[in-house]
RNA sequence: UGGGGCAUGGUGCAAUGGCAGCACACCAGCCUUUGGAGCUGUGGAUCUUGGUUCGAAUCCAGGUGCCCCAGCCA
């Protein structure tokens, strides 16, 4: 496929290249404009890569800039945190900006709206404000401070500024139209005060704040953005950030908007995920179950995967709610192609091999990963008594059970046939210990004569192996929309979404790197955590491999 | 009962008046020293009614359904 058939389209590229060819603009330059006020989750993805891309295809500029207008919400340990997750996933910026950088211009140009007569200071209360708004089906009316001469506004203002009033006693508002049919027209909020807390940046300098509505086009407009991408949400928004771009006569950006991403079996809200970490459902922001970014790196998601996932899915107008079998689907294949294979048993059963001599330990060569030869070969010891997963045995095998039962034959990867010869329980039933004879003449794998074994199974040699924690994790939720019902989501969390467990892994993989990713042979991907401690590695499930078998025996049942 | 927006297989996205296609999921088979990967194939969709047109997912009109907006949040 060409580099041009890969390219993909939507309404907001094609808009954009209009634009650039009806020369409405004749460059472009996009925004990332995160308010700092928690962590990045899959959501926040698709808005950044449609901002960064969209900058990039064109040979423009993306300028990161925090929405840092609300300095109740806002702090540095987000700022940083963002800038963070945003260089993981590969996004380049020419510069960061803050909102706050503005706020002197932005005052200015507050001032000219006065002077024009189009802004006006409102003494009402907050609850009058709310009340003279209107309804959706009735019309505001006009605020008894609305028509205040130039003067007074000019000084009332002034006095905001400085802090002589306190919070909650006065706004600034557009003179717009009380009965517009769009409540946002209806002479909205541009500035409120506020004398605590201080901002993350400029401290108590300002005892007013701007609002989104007058911040954001404005300061699109001053960076000279020309297309301000943004989700449904502001499309409500647009004909305010169009009024005052058009009363103020500057530069006008072109805002166009998009469906947020969703995705089944988690929640996005922030609010939400907050309840998740204050009430310890999870273990942190970062927890590997979370949807934010920092939950997925742990987890062992590649930035390269995540964005495949943002690709495949798109960008339209409608609401949708993407799978996440999608995303783990992605995960897969690029690990799939970068990934070493390992061995490693997580419900460990003990096979004692009789015929094999006591004292023995043998290397057999293993390859690292199939995909990709050039990542070489392994040797991985081999001996008398060796683990294997508790899956791979049954006493009495299902119909089309391959794997080893009393009597069967099955093939230990890069090693021998053996074959189950005995079975050992204890006092209550269990299975605790499994006999086999080995043939020596399978040795790597094939047998001299040509027969055949229907199964080839992983094993850790139990004398060479290193004692591993494994946290396997499944969907935080079990209901594909937790986010309905206002409380519910609570309600439908997965007990079983994380399961730790005691497992063994082959030498190679003794002292192994955290962050670094392995695929456990026939288990899945595994990556290893920042807990693991020299003596203890501890490994995170990232994604579990396809199983045909499982599916198999579940549709059986 | 105001304004804005959106309706295409189970899910997400294409088709820009001319054979409804792609990915994931699902199902069947091939292959396999991972029941992984890979390969092949099957099934399944244009919200509804009417109109324009040789021809409509696309244009027009009505209907229905869903989403957003009444913060001094973003």
């Amino acid at each position: 496929m060409s580099p041009e058939e890969n390219k993909p389209t939507d309404f907001i590229r094609e808009a954009v290249a209009e634009d650039l060819k009806s020369g409405r603009y004749t460059y472009v330059r996009t925004r990332l404009p995160p308010e700092p006020n928690g962590y990045l989750h899959i959501g926040h993805v698709k808005a950044f890569m449609i901002d960064y891309l969209i900058a990039k295809e064109n040979n423009g500029e993306l300028i990161l800039r925090f929405d840092d207008t609300n300095p109740t919400k806002e702090e540095t340990e987000f700022v940083e945190a963002i800038e963070d997750d945003a260089r993981w996933l590969g996004i380049e910026w020419v510069k960061v900006t803050y909102a706050s950088d503005y706020f002197n211009e932005l005052y200015e140009w507050a001032k000219k709206l006065v002077l024009m007569g189009k802004a006006y200071v409102d003494d009402q209360t907050p609850e009058e404000v709310s009340k003279n708004r209107g309804t959706l089906t009735e019309p505001g009316v006009n605020s008894p401070y609305r028509d205040r001469d130039v003067e007074e506004n000019m000084d009332l203002l002034e006095r905001m500024k400085n802090g002589e009033f306190p919070d909650g006693s006065r706004i600034l508002r557009a003179k717009i139209d009380m009965a517009h049919p769009n409540i946002n027209m209806r002479d909205p909020a541009m500035y409120r005060i506020i004398h605590n807390p201080p901002h993350h940046r400029t401290g108590d300098t300002w005892k007013i704040y701007p609002m989104y509505d007058w911040s954001h086009g404005q300061n699109d407009s001053m960076e000279g953005i020309t297309h301000s991408l943004c989700s449904l949400e502001y499309e409500n928004h647009r004909p305010l950030y169009e009024w005052f771009l058009d009363q103020l006569g500057v530069f006008k950006p072109r805002q166009i908007e998009f469906s947020r991403l969703n995705m089944n079996y988690t929640v996005m809200s922030k609010r939400k995920l907050r309840r998740l970490v204050e009430e310890n459902r999870v273990n942190g922001w970062d927890d590997p179950r979370m949807p934010t970014l920092r939950g997925m790196r742990r987890r062992g998601y590649t930035a390269e995967a995540i964005l495949d996932f943002i690709r495949r899915v798109g960008v339209a107008k409608n609401y949708s709610v993407s799978d996440v079998a999608l995303l783990e689907e992605c995960v897969r294949d690029d690990l799939n192609k970068r990934a070493l294979r390992r061995m490693a048993v997580i419900r460990p059963l003990k096979v004692v091999i009789d015929n094999y001599p006591d004292d023995l330990a043998e290397e057999m060569d293993a390859i690292n990963n199939p995909e990709d030869p050039s990542a070489g070969t392994r040797k991985v010891p081999f001996s008398k008594v060796i683990y294997i997963e508790q899956d791979d045995f049954r006493e009495v095998p299902p119909p089309k059970y391959h794997r080893l039962f009393p009597g069967n034959e099955v093939r230990l990867r890069y090693a021998y046939f053996i074959r189950c010869t005995d079975v050992v329980k204890d006092a209550n039933g269990n299975v605790i210990e499994i006999h086999a004879t080995y043939d020596p003449a399978t040795r790597g794998g094939d047998a001299q004569d040509g027969r055949k074994v229907k199964s080839t199974i992983h094993w850790v040699s139990a004398k060479h192996a290193k004692e591993v924690e494994v946290r396997m994790y499944d969907r935080l939720f079990n209901k594909e929309n937790p986010e309905e019902g206002e409380e519910g989501f609570l309600n439908c969390l997965n007990p079983n979404s994380l399961e730790i467990l005691s497992g063994y892994v082959e030498p190679a993989l003794a002292s192994p790197t955290v962050g670094s990713r392995y695929q456990f042979e026939r288990l899945g991907y595994f990556c290893v955590d920042p807990d693991s401690l020299p003596e203890k590695p501890v490994f995170n499930q990232t994604v579990n491999l396809k199983d045909t078998w499982a599916k198999m025996e579940k549709k059986g049942k």
